[in-house]
DNA sequence: CGCACTGTTGATGTGCATCAAACAGCGTGG
DNA sequence: CCACGCTGTTTGATGCACATCAACAGTGCG
């Protein structure tokens, strides 16, 4: 299911001297209540580009903060079409939705060589009732990931290809320069296929898109790396928001 | 904000004795447990129909649980665009996404004349410190919602129009079977656009589909009276779960 | 009765899917 | 080193599913 390399000699694996450490679970904690969260994560996982860190259907074990890479998350249909349901970056956390039945509900996999810091989820749970604040990170951590989905929701059910392409590069910068990324220049991880399964558009749509925007002097995208050259530009044409024309 | 009719002679709000508590937050809970949980739930709302319950920016007070009747909930973008993000019925929860940032994210608005039971949600924060069945059941709670916005993701991104009316029937028929009502006959308390606004379609989109089911002999709706005549026919149109044609 | 609202059905247009082909990058092996 | 295959990306041509526009029927209410 998962790699299990354990990676020889152990960094000091502690929330406490972790770079993304105030974009997630300890988020506002006092450090003596770090240090308990701390106790929960034995050992970091690597996973490699390609692997899956879970599949849907195996049981919860633990949460994952994503620490160095970057995941997709997608589920399957019956008949084995893919939708990809989330990009993760580092600070975000993995298998939010594992908790609803105790299983998976997607799969995840690293769409580069990536680091994890899993997170018992029944010991979390536990330690949760002692420490209020951890609880209510976790009560918001969830709750976000609803706001989010929903702002999804109104994507695929309200926006042409270029504005969901648009508020698809829109969200990944905000989210890198929320961790000392560039807001502006920034690699993509992801396929084109995998852009387009999560906008719920067609690959050769999305490369289309990337040629529009390139055209209006919006961004410059060559291969995988993204210069957005009007912030301005892009945020207008999401809040256009219209359907199919226009 | 809300319709703050006091329902003049209260009637014994309480949990314990809540036709669907056991879909509801004290699920499990033991019969003290509940107890505890009932005191949260000072006093009942009524809904009258079209009213809001709480809309986008109101602050977080309390969560609620659908006692009877219906709601829908929806966000609009900017330029006015109304997303519907979900239908609720009795046992189910409103509110979820307001925990994310101490503000309604959504509106709610009642589809015919409703009542609702507020949980104050720092004390219920609070109580859920004692409780772990209860934070349990919170956490399992903001989880489903998460796998079923994935699933409505899915719906979005590649299902056609049939199969999205199919699937949005079998659900709504699944949701209130599991609450005793007929799973073969309903009643649709939301209007075409409303579904079609769920769904990501237009209302004439909706009316066709009606009548394409009807044709293949799988549902019979008029006006908004439902009667599946094939569930089994219903469920191997959404497994074909195929993009635009086929 | 008249008006507003909701639902149904037909005619037409278009945004995106689909099919197709060519190109770029990259690792492998001769 | 280049030839080769493989994967991913780009761009063009065509068709279709659904949006849009429009007309009308059913229903409830002042």
């Amino acid at each position: 299911m998962l790699e299990a390399h354990s990676p020889p000699p152990i960094l000091k694996t502690a929330c406490s001297n972790c770079s993304v450490v105030e974009l997630c679970l300890p988020l506002g904690l006092t450090g003596a209540e770090v240090e308990r969260l701390d106790t929960l994560i034995v050992q970091r996982y690597k996973v490699k580009k390609g692997a899956a860190l879970y599949r849907t259907g195996d049981p919860l074990r633990s949460l994952y903060a994503v620490r160095i890479g970057s995941f997709k998350t997608s589920v399957v249909s019956v008949d084995g079409r893919e939708q990809v349901t989330g990009f993760h970056i580092p600070g975000e956390m993995l298998g939010l939705d594992a908790i609803s039945i105790d299983q998976h509900a997607c799969t995840a996999y690293a769409l580069e060589d990536s680091e994890v810091c899993p997170i018992h989820f029944a010991q979390l749970e536990k330690l949760a009732q002692s420490l209020p604040s951890l609880q209510h990170n976790l009560n918001k951590l969830l709750s976000r990931e609803i706001v989010r989905d929903h702002s999804m929701l109104m994507l695929m059910g309200n926006m042409n290809s270029d504005e969901r392409l648009a508020a698809f590069l829109l969200n990944l910068s905000q989210r890198l320069s929320s961790r000392g990324y560039s807001s502006k220049e920034f690699v993509l991880k992801m396929r084109r296929e995998e852009i387009g399964s999560y906008l719920g558009l067609r690959l050769e749509t999305i490369c289309r898109g990337i040629a529009h925007l390139r055209d209006q002097g919006l961004v410059e995208i060559t291969a995988r790396d993204v210069r957005i050259h009007n912030m301005d530009g892009l945020k207008q044409m999401v809040s256009g928001c219209n359907r199919q024309s226009h």
